[in-house]
DNA sequence: CGATCACTTGAACACAGTCAACTAAGGTGG
DNA sequence: CCACCTTAGTTGACTGTGTTCAAGTGATCG
């Protein structure tokens, strides 16, 4: 079990991937940096997701807690004895795997061709998806990541993340209690913006 | 053994996933398309790849033929049988999905991150690396996908794709003899651009 | 209570998108 | 064989949107 507080990394691009790390608490965050610095979050993980899985012999992307997070680590010999003993496991974890992959080509049809409206819509509403397989509201959904990181993962500044979200709270598409927390008003307005390709992965 | 003419469909966003792919001539491109016709492709694939290894029961994505291509068709049961009798295809296989996530997520910061002429330049020596490995030369790269399609796999636009190739041809570091041949004159710059994250996969 | 960090908001700018015209290449049919 | 048509590519002018730069607000924590 691996305790990490928010801002500490997990592992960085480069690093031997000699661990697959399961998150049981807390979110962390999956980035990708190019030489001078401009980053690209390429996903956020929440309990129940594994990271690592898709690593061969080194890591591609850093990790790192966004809030306090717990992981369950496990090493590549623990992991393939897990698998013969528990039937199906192995292919859940291709299923995972699959999934990311699925996953990623949303997002690459949202980092191309989507809006910023758009992008953020779509963000909001895979979060809230995700959480409400954990028994959260699925009307509501609270941000424990930055406007910064935000940007880094739909592909925008800070600046136009904070811009985007405003505007839809103008517009009455959505509430803001707080910075952190996004309350749904219109879920179809937010719906038809998102035009989510996803129909909800199972898990 | 599948024959497709330019343009021709293999499957759609949508259709059931009953077979996988494998390519053996020409290029095909995988694409998402929004309501409203805004178009992501999310690969080419070459020969020796394959298509619908990440697709569960339906495909998320369209197959076209970019150029006259071939490709092998599997049945799900042909292939977990071909599993059984192959030591190590089923490895193969995960892997295989592995590098498409690793793709995927320097696409996303290509998407993200990158400026017109990076783009362009990571697509050229993305695209000459995995021909090399078919015996084409490393410093010249045939394209037989369109401006659009290239627009639409770096999130810009043909025009943008068109300019963007006619600068670099401008400033000395590329040549075009033809609209579909590009040719590497200063690779140091090109790749300077392109910071790949990717260190040439294997396959 | 002061410092730090995140967020918001405004103003100006720049860059890629849009719209449009034109050229080039390839294919078809008279 | 040439004329025509279609499709792809290039290039220019203009526009608009998201970025950049900057200032200011608000919340949290030692």
């Amino acid at each position: 079990m691996i305790r990490l507080d928010p801002g500490r990394t997990l592992f960085d691009q480069g690093d031997a991937a000699d661990f697959v790390y399961n998150v049981t608490a807390g979110t962390v965050r999956l980035s990708m940096t190019l030489s001078d610095g401009r980053r690209q979050i390429t996903g956020f993980m929440l309990p129940g997701d594994f990271i690592g899985l898709s690593s061969r012999a080194v890591h591609s992307y850093s990790a790192e807690a966004v809030s306090p997070s717990q992981l369950c680590r496990f090493n590549a010999p623990a992991l393939r004895q897990m698998a013969e003993r528990v039937p199906g496991l192995e292919h859940e974890l291709f299923a995972r795997v699959r999934d990311e992959l699925d996953a990623a080509h949303d997002q690459m049809l949202l980092l191309g061709r989507k809006s910023p409206r758009e992008k953020i819509a779509t963000f909001l509403l895979d979060l809230a998806g995700r959480r409400q397989r954990w028994g959260e509201r699925p009307d509501r959904v609270h941000l424990d990541m930055t406007r910064g990181d935000i940007g880094d993962y739909l592909g925008l500044t800070l600046e136009t993340v904070s811009r985007t979200l405003n505007r839809m709270k103008r517009d009455g598409v959505i509430a803001l209690p707080s910075a952190a927390e996004v309350v749904f008003l219109k879920t179809e307005v937010i719906e038809g913006l998102a035009q989510s390709q996803v129909p909800a992965r199972p898990g």
